[in-house]
RNA sequence: GUCCCGUUCGUCUAGCCAGGCCUAGGACACCGGGUUUUCAUCCCGGCAACAGGGGUUCGAAUCCCCUACGGGACGCCA
């Protein structure tokens, strides 16, 4: 049996970051892609914080991106507990096994891994003082997504501390063993871990893992990796920005990894076909919102309008646009001539808005732009007089006033739209013209004509 | 300071392992043009990169070495 068991093993901090977000959907990616095991471990040895809350936004997170997990909170399996905080006597029995071996010693209370090999004693730049120091072996590695990487540990290092608590490396590793853990993907900040690691693996007589490093999520612009405090940084800000899981969880597949032929927004499905650790990029990767934004329009472009219209209407309601038995229909004729034109859930409350309430603004750069042009309140009067007349409310008998209005008025065509337009939406940019008055209804179009030729007849005073 | 890892357009990347098909491809962003009754979509075009230097070779983005730069690790944090 060698199947795949790989594992996240995030610390509930009260935050869901974006790198933490991407190693366990390379986790989850690799475990569905090999039929392998998704185990979500959860290392809350720290008590400090509000650990049920702060892991909710750990789980809520994941269940957002869909990242669903085979072993872990809420799922137990074979290998549980799943968290650390409840695992103390596996690591009692695991450091008996130390023990046994004398490869630990006390000292100042805390418990130390001894590493094997020539001691002697040298001055340490950083710490500024003599320190003992181990002549060990190297340890060699052969990462998935780097290759050969060797480093030798020279330092023994502490794995309890002096309050009795185990020290994240002994437990990562213990952990690994004991949960059956076959490949350790993380990010490339473990790197120089592996080492202590491998120490650990080895006084257990335990063969390593595989280990693929993947490589880190850069800031934007400066330097350094992606911090909590950057912009883009948190999972739970996406969801809040109402972006789509779907779209965020691609755009995090492509940081890093490819497909290799040049496509970009694909289905997770063909994602997890093709994903392999191999394939996986050495250095590190910069966010970039706009592209994250741009996927993420790809994918609102593409929902079924059912969908869309299912997602919109809690978001439109919150804003006050809509009341919860706003007619369906009327709801869904409405966004889809939105829905090609919005870039996303976030900007769809302010795209929308003139659809449902009468007394919006009008836009002041759009109006200035429209209103120095020819006279725009005369081609309404006249526009208005040809609509109110109109026997048939349907694109073509439209198309044809519109015509007719510019047979006989001597104006262009967008002398009559563009001020029509602003009237009744106060922009200049939405939905195609007939589609929007179509949708608008005859008695709305009349009535909002009317409150702009009042408007703007106050404000620009002609003589 | 020591150690580890990396380096292709501004950004994400393809190509590198198995050197010639690369006058280096795609995408985002940006800039122009066209279509459109506005905006958007769409279409066309443009900008723009193999970090530098040495090798190896008939030939190097691809292999080797050095330098520079970037990132990470050096905690009784995880």
């Amino acid at each position: 049996m060698n199947e795949v068991r790989v594992r996240f093993a995030p610390s509930p901090t009260g935050f869901f970051h974006i790198g933490s977000a991407r190693t366990a959907l390379f986790n989850w990616l690799y475990a569905r892609h090999t039929g392998g095991t998704f185990v979500l471990r959860i290392e809350d040895t720290d008590k400090e914080r509000n650990t049920e809350e702060a892991l909710q936004v750990l789980l809520d997170g994941m269940r957002w991106l869909g990242l669903d997990w085979d072993e872990g909170p809420e799922k137990d399996g074979a290998f549980g507990p799943y968290f650390q905080s409840e695992r103390g006597t596996v690591y009692q029995e695991y450091l008996d096994k130390l023990r046994e071996q004398d490869r630990v010693y006390e000292k100042d209370g805390a418990i130390w891994f001894k590493l094997e090999g020539e001691r002697y004693t040298a001055y340490d730049e950083r710490l500024k003082k003599e320190i003992e120091k181990v002549k060990a072996e190297p340890i060699v590695i052969e990462d998935a997504v780097r290759g050969r990487v060797e480093r030798a540990e020279e330092k023994d290092f502490v794995i309890f501390r002096a309050n009795g608590e185990p020290v994240f490396h002994f437990v990562n590793v213990v952990d690994d063993i004991s949960m059956g853990i076959t490949h350790v993907i993380r990010g490339e900040d473990h790197l120089s871990n592996t080492s202590k690691h491998c120490e650990l693996f080895k006084a257990f007589g335990h063969p390593y893992p595989v280990f693929a490093h993947i490589p880190l999520i850069l800031k934007s612009s400066g330097p350094g990796k992606m911090s909590k405090r950057d912009e883009g940084a948190l999972i739970e800000d996406y969801a809040k920005r109402m972006f789509l899981p779907e779209a965020v969880r691609n755009y995090l597949c492509l940081l890093g990894w490819s497909p290799k032929d040049d496509r970009e927004v694909i289905p997770i499905n063909e994602i997890i076909e093709l994903f392999d650790l191999p394939g996986i990029n050495k250095g590190n990767a910069r966010f970039d919102e706009k592209k994250l934004s741009f996927v993420n329009t790809e994918y609102v472009r593409a929902m079924p309008l059912e969908t869309f219209t299912w997602m919109a209407r809690p978001i439109l309601n919150e804003q006050g646009l809509v009341s919860e038995d706003f007619d369906e229909t009327r709801l869904q004729a409405i966004l889809a001539i939105c829905q090609p034109k919005v870039q996303s859930f976030e900007d769809l409350p302010g795209f929308v808005s003139y659809f449902f309430k009468d007394d919006f603004a009008y836009d002041e750069k759009a109006a200035r732009k429209v209103m120095k042009k020819g006279d725009p309140l005369k081609r309404i009067e006249e526009f208005k007089a040809g609509l109110a007349s109109l026997e048939s409310w349907d694109s073509a008998s439209l198309d044809a006033l519109v015509a007719a209005l510019v047979e006989t008025h001597g104006a262009s065509l967008g002398e009559f739209i563009q001020p029509a337009r602003l009237a009744v939406s106060g922009t200049n940019r939405g939905p195609g013209f007939n589609e929007l008055i179509l949708t608008l209804g005859q008695a709305a179009v009349l009535k909002r004509f009317d409150r702009f030729l009042e408007t703007m007849a106050q404000e620009t005073p002609t003589d």
